[in-house]
RNA sequence: GGCGGGAUAGCUCAGCUGGUCAGAGCGCAUGAUUCAUAAUCAUGAGGUCGAGAGUUCAAGUCUCUCUCCCGCUACCA
């Protein structure tokens, strides 16, 4: 079952240049891919490391729109602060390329052609609106009209923002073109699809039957997407942002950004290395994916099913797909600002980088959605990396030199114990490479850790410090064990934390030793002399927490009152008051209410308008139970077309007022008064 | 409602193919200790493994039903 590779080909999801890399993005993805690689060529395996920018794609082009720039000139200012963040954090990908180099427009350029000779694709011509003016096809979000749903009048051609529902151009009342402003008309356009439905049983043999160790959640949606059946996709676009479809009278046509941007992987290993070949199509090479749960899709199947289209790549072992990162219990948000930037964290919290690296891993999302809190932060810097893993060192570097100024003691006859401590090392060293290679970094986290409480527990069992007086032989033992703990330390942590297993090769002036020698008695030779001991960790104080705290809480106020202030509707056009007068709204009486089956909004209200008794269905259940509305007076709109919901005939409307959020709220007299009295 | 994922000690999580699986880290309590950034070490309290039913000699571990949370999706005059 584990095959022997000859070599790792490791992908981590191409970020999208049209924003920072943030702690989600971290947690998910590159963390653990850089963890994985990292301990590889301890290993001295041959693995390299492929990431790149995402450049492509409509959002790029609407940014750049609302900038004034061009999509350019957004994709290298986030390319650039991507790269260089990726660098502070000790990310060591061998190549961090981009979606724009040339050597990425010729080799997707290549590929499509190529299945394009083949026949591989589908040609399908439908009808898409089309801006005369601008004198462009409009991509969905580039069409802009009034939501059908809530009445929002800037909702985007395939959601609107405010209500969230999903749309499609069709259904906006008054679409206009959000680049001209001129109403689009239908046009018929060409695109190519790729007939996914084409690799379906090859993709279910290969995931479903040969790939049962992937993990449930990437396992499950596989399986959903298979069984649901797979239909054709578009893989170009009418855009001008992008790599052109090469076909004659493909004008206008750009690859579409999900078949584009896979094959980046491709096209920045070319750029790393000639023997780029080896790596893609040998089926020594074990392939791994490190994406973030939204991209399971396209990394299972899409790309995948490209792959075998083409024909000659492998495909991937394993895609090891991270659930979502929470930041204080709501939902990391790019568009309201809710996110930790990793380019700003490493600009405020100078020489934490290891301490970011170990509370993202210690706490990453492996099997479900988890939360990244300031204190949980704190909690851990100060609890177990300063008290556990820094105070090891301390201790086993600052005895050395009081005692021996320095100098690594001889070791003299090992003890029963000492052979038991050292011997459970390389047990926790199985564990780690176990933990590694299945891809449960936070576990294999917490072996590596227990190698400083082995030293913290060797050192209290030994009490050297008392031993000093009475047997200094046995002393130079306990010390030479101690340091070697602190060498072995230096190598399991380095996957995890880089710059501290650095330092801590600095303090004991070694060369960094292989991933095999854990275990080892010998790594630092007696005699030599170590350096300047000096702390690994600092304690982080309460004031420093309160800071990023307020600093969150600030941008909940902006988003807070920029929605309230966004969000008040425009007052719609003017009404006669004939026109007004045709409403009649009553006051009515609920009756009795009851949730409608089988919905989560719905209600059945039974009323007394006064008029008469009826029934309405209402989408109110989220905010108000049945229990609260009977004999409440509310006012109902009471000659609107009756309506059949859920097959129960609703005949009017109750008023309510909702705000931005969506939540509703019921109207109400300020008094009692009798049923059907008039409202106008 | 449909599909997928999740629900295990105060917190964050392990528990693979059913039989030392009732665990770890942090927190907490008590004791020990002082080489160390009041840092460490030992011991302990703590959970009817979301609820109910079933299969089995035996179930966090399999089956069914239900509840709640997250994501996508539907309904929401």
């Amino acid at each position: 079952m584990a095959k022997e590779f000859k070599r790792y080909l490791v992908t981590s999801a191409l970020p999208y240049a049209n924003g920072p890399v943030h702690i989600g993005h971290l947690a998910g993805v590159y963390i653990p891919s850089d963890i994985y690689v990292r301990y590889m060529r301890l290993k001295g395996r041959d693995v390299i490391s492929i990431c790149g920018s995402d450049e492509h794609g409509v959002p790029i082009t609407i940014k750049a729109r609302k900038e004034g720039v061009t999509p350019q000139q957004i994709v290298d200012r986030y390319h650039n602060i991507i790269k260089n963040s990726f660098e502070g954090l000790g990310i060591s990908f061998d190549i961090y390329s981009r979606t724009t180099s040339p050597t990425h427009a010729k080799t997707a350029s290549d590929f499509f052609r190529k299945l394009y000779d083949e026949g591989k694709f589908i040609e399908k011509s439908s009808m898409q609106y089309y801006d005369e003016e601008a004198k462009t096809f409009l991509a969905d979000r580039y069409i802009v009209g009034t939501c059908p749903r809530c009445g929002y009048d800037r909702a985007y051609g395939d959601q609107c923002e405010k209500c969230g529902s999903t749309l499609s151009p069709d259904e906006l009342i008054e679409p206009h073109s959000a680049v001209s402003g001129s109403v689009p008309v239908k046009r018929e356009t060409k695109h190519w699809y790729l007939p996914l439905d084409k690799y379906e049983s090859t993709l279910r043999k290969w995931i479903l039957d040969d790939h049962k160790e992937w993990r449930s959640n990437v396992y499950g949606q596989c399986k959903s997407w298979l069984d649901g059946g797979l239909q054709p996709r578009a893989v170009s676009r009418d855009l001008d942002w992008g790599i052109p479809v090469p076909v004659e009278g493909a004008e206008g046509k750009v690859l579409y950004v999900w078949f584009d941007a896979p094959i980046g992987y491709i096209s920045a290993t070319k750029d790393l290395t000639p023997d780029w070949e080896k790596y893609w199509k040998d089926g020594e090479t074990k392939l791994v994916h490190f994406i973030g749960k939204d991209n399971i899709v396209f990394h299972c199947i899409v790309f995948p099913s490209m792959l075998m289209a083409h024909g000659g790549y492998i495909l991937p072992d394993n895609v090891p797909a991270n659930e979502f990162l929470n930041l204080e219990g709501d939902k990391i948000s790019t568009s309201r600002n809710w996110a930790i930037w990793l380019h700003e964290y490493l600009e405020e919290m100078p020489g934490k980088e290891d301490v970011l690296r170990y509370v993202l891993c210690a706490n990453a999302p492996e099997t479900k959605d988890n939360d990244f809190t300031w204190k949980d932060y704190q909690a851990r810097n100060n609890n177990e990396l300063v008290a556990i893993l820094g105070n090891f060192v301390n201790r086993a570097l600052v005895l050395t030199k009081k005692y021996y100024d320095g100098v690594v003691p001889e070791c003299g006859e090992l003890t029963d114990y000492d052979r038991e401590t050292l011997a459970e090392l390389s047990t926790i060293k199985a564990s780690i490479e176990n933990n590694i290679e299945n891809y449960r970094f936070r576990e294999a986290l917490k072996d590596a850790m227990n190698f400083a409480r082995i030293g913290n527990k060797y050192l209290a069992d030994t009490e050297a410090w008392k031993l000093i007086k009475t047997d200094p032989e046995r002393v130079k033992t306990i010390l030479y064990i101690a340091l070697q703990i602190t060498a072995n330390l230096s190598v399991v942590i380095e996957p995890f934390m880089p710059f501290t297993a650095g330092k801590i090769l600095n303090m004991l002036d070694m060369p960094k030793f292989d991933w095999e020698r854990i275990g080892s008695v010998d790594l630092i030779p007696a005699g030599h002399k170590i350096g300047e001991p000096s702390l690994l960790f600092e304690k982080i104080e309460d004031d420093v927490i309160q800071r990023q705290l307020d600093k969150l809480e600030a941008v909940k106020r902006a988003n807070a009152a920029a929605e309230a202030a966004q969000n008040i509707e425009p007052q719609k056009a003017s009404l006669s008051f004939d026109e007004f007068g045709k409403a009649d709204i009553r006051v009515s009486t609920i009756l009795a209410a009851e949730r409608v089956p089988k919905t989560k909004k719905l209600l059945k209200l039974s009323i007394d308008t006064g008029i008469d008794k009826r029934e309405i269905v209402s989408g109110i259940a989220e905010y108000y139970s049945p229990e609260d509305l009977v004999g409440r007076q509310v006012l109902v709109l009471v000659n609107l077309e009756p309506r059949e919901i859920k097959g129960i005939e609703s005949r009017g409307m109750i008023l309510m007022a909702a705000d931005a959020s969506g939540k509703l709220v019921l109207l109400q007299p300020e008094q009692q008064i009798v049923s059907g009295a008039v409202v106008g």
